[in-house]
RNA sequence: CGCGGUGUGGAGCAGCUAGGUAGCUCGUCGGGCUCAUAACCCGAAGGUCGUUGGUUCAAAUCCAGCCGCCGCAA
């Protein structure tokens, strides 16, 4: 088949990679326009690009698929090509209903939930925020709604105690490539059995703001836990910023202490607010390297009862 | 040229804004103690102080450029 991929971040290369891997013929890659990044604003190539240039495949950057010349442009390169099938992982930009119904097969998206649950741009960090024990990755047939189309192929996969964010991006990641895989060997030897997505199930993932990430030791531990695997956690340190980027709950129950405060200086455990107690494993200072509390503590020196927050 | 921080033995840091040949916690290696231990005691190895140039009798410490890493911001 001739394919058109559509991505941008990380988690859509495997999908690329299979597909260019496969034997069907990758007719083009579309991905978001570079953004001037990080310090000194960058300009860095999207992780999308930079996997298709080195499987030298022709790469359009549009602004946009719906309106200005760019969507024109866009159009005019995909009636030329004329694929069977366009696959959208995390592409970032809504299709209109021309593109979705170009391809003789239509439009497949590549989800990181099991839908009908966590539609929507962030799903891995809500499954995480809200703690829930598994999730998975669905394909589905494009329709004009977002993340509503019928279903085609799901998969799913235990979520660990402690897993983080990037942990479980990476895992989906390469599950969203098997999927994929899967999807395209069903469409065509005929085995594909849509399925319609429950309304009644239905729950969105909006967009992560930064501010969710803020630790709210007036919480449960179980809350804050699942804050800093979901979105990463911050908080203040004698002033200074302090990410941490990895935790765990301990089984035991705070006496008197304060919630927010620390009661092992040893082992950089706080209080929460049911008086449950997170240890920190993983942090970052502000302006210094991410590392495991173990080294931080080396050299840095907290002493019990020090207020976080 | 967006703002700011930082670069010191294997790891994390102090020292630097009062220039004078490097220190702490941990790790490593050797030995000891202990029923035993990731515990404790004694000892050792290991650093061109990111890089280039400048000021100076003398620079990790002052000045300039460069490189790298990080926070904020997008």
């Amino acid at each position: 088949m001739k394919i058109v991929f559509m991505g941008t971040p990380e988690f859509a290369v495997p999908c690329l990679k299979k597909l260019a891997e496969s034997k069907h013929e990758v007719a083009a890659v579309f991905t978001q326009p570079d953004k001037p990044k990080g310090r000194g604003y960058k300009m860095i190539p999207t992780p999308v690009k930079a996997a298709a240039e080195e499987y030298g495949l022709p790469v359009y950057q549009p602004l946009s698929l719906r309106k200005g010349d760019d969507a024109e442009e866009s159009m005019r390169i995909l009636k030329d090509i004329a694929p069977d099938l366009i696959v959208v992982t995390a592409y970032g930009q809504i299709l209109p209903k021309e593109i979705l119904e170009l391809p003789v097969h239509g439009c497949i998206n590549i989800h990181a939930s099991l839908l009908p649950k966590y539609r929507g741009a962030a799903p891995i960090n809500w499954v995480l925020l809200n703690g829930e024990k598994e999730t998975g990755v669905t394909s589905m047939q494009m329709g004009e709604g977002l993340d509503t189309g019928d279903m085609l192929i799901k998969e799913v996969t235990e979520i660990g105690e402690n897993e983080t964010y990037e942990e479980l991006y990476s895992r989906l990641s390469i599950m969203g490539g098997e999927v994929l895989e899967e999807t395209i060997n069903a469409l065509e030897n005929g085995t594909l059995a849509p399925e319609v997505q429950d309304e009644a199930q239905t729950c969105y993932s909006p967009m992560i703001k930064k501010e969710m990430s803020a630790l709210d030791f007036t919480k449960s531990a179980k809350e804050i836990h699942n804050t800093i695997r979901g979105v990463t956690g911050f908080t203040m340190l004698e002033g200074k910023r302090l990410k941490v980027f990895k935790s765990e709950i301990l089984d035991k129950i705070a006496s008197d202490a304060a919630n927010g405060e620390i009661v092992d200086e040893k082992k950089f455990t706080v209080k929460c607010g049911d008086g449950g107690l997170v240890t920190f494993l993983e942090v970052q200072p502000e302006g210094k390297k991410r590392m495991k509390t173990e080294d931080f503590l080396r050299g840095k020196k907290i002493t019990k009862g020090t207020q976080l927050g």
